[in-house]
DNA sequence: CTAGGCGTTCGAGTGGACTCCAACGCAAGT
DNA sequence: ACTTGCGTTGGAGTCCACTCGAACGCCTAG
């Protein structure tokens, strides 16, 4: 089951309790149910985007207990909106490294035309 | 001067080799250069966009060397190759966002209304 | 019955990127 | 002269997010 994760972090997670205790078969092996995985898919999404462990902890927190939903809502915003700071460096950079590229391969075809 | 890094950080980068040797003044301060400077700013943005220090000091030594420029434009390539994975990433996650955050302003509103 | 292989547990270890600290130097203010 | 305050150094320490290890359990194949 592919979501983005090693099966040591997945473990990891859930003993930091950023899962709910994953159901086990009869055997003692977890058994990923749909909601686990949903779940799962919006940690990965929020992780690697940058939300630190400790804040989705804190979401988990929140969404387990049920209630908190200014809060909740107050740190998917926040998280928006580093996000789409991120986004906007990220572009930056981006239009930077397409600049350099083409100046190297300026200099490289240059360098070519004179042999 | 205000670059998007701590002094603390600066100093490291130098001694790590990430930057040249800083000039210093009379009195052993650090007198940045414009080169400096734009160097850093080039660095900054390389790291805020996930490029590893070990990659920029790899970057930083062919730079210095003055050589090397096709592996430079590999560097260059494979982190904008990154970064524009990166970049879809966050989009993704922040169309998933902006669904959560309607969601929970409905439920809020609905919540509201109830009383 | 044994061996192999996978999954389990929790504590410990790792790697990356800072971040801090103590000791010191120098220059200006009182 | 003395304190305040900033900057310098290199080593040490911290924080984060994994990642690994050792001991064990259970099933299946031989």
């Amino acid at each position: 089951m592919k979501v983005g994760i090693t099966e040591h972090t997945l473990r990891w997670y859930e003993r930091i309790g950023l899962l709910d205790r994953i159901e086990r078969g009869a055997d003692g092996r977890r058994r990923f149910g749909e909601r686990d995985i949903e779940w799962i898919l919006l940690l990965v999404r929020l992780r690697s985007t940058g939300m630190s462990v400790r804040d989705m902890q804190r979401y988990a927190v929140l969404v387990r207990s049920g209630a908190g939903e200014a809060e909740r809502l107050a740190l998917l915003e926040e998280h928006r909106r580093v996000v789409r700071a991120a986004l906007v460096a990220q572009q930056e950079c981006l239009d930077l490294l397409d600049n350099k590229i083409r100046s190297y391969r300026r200099a490289t075809r240059a360098a070519d035309e004179e042999q």
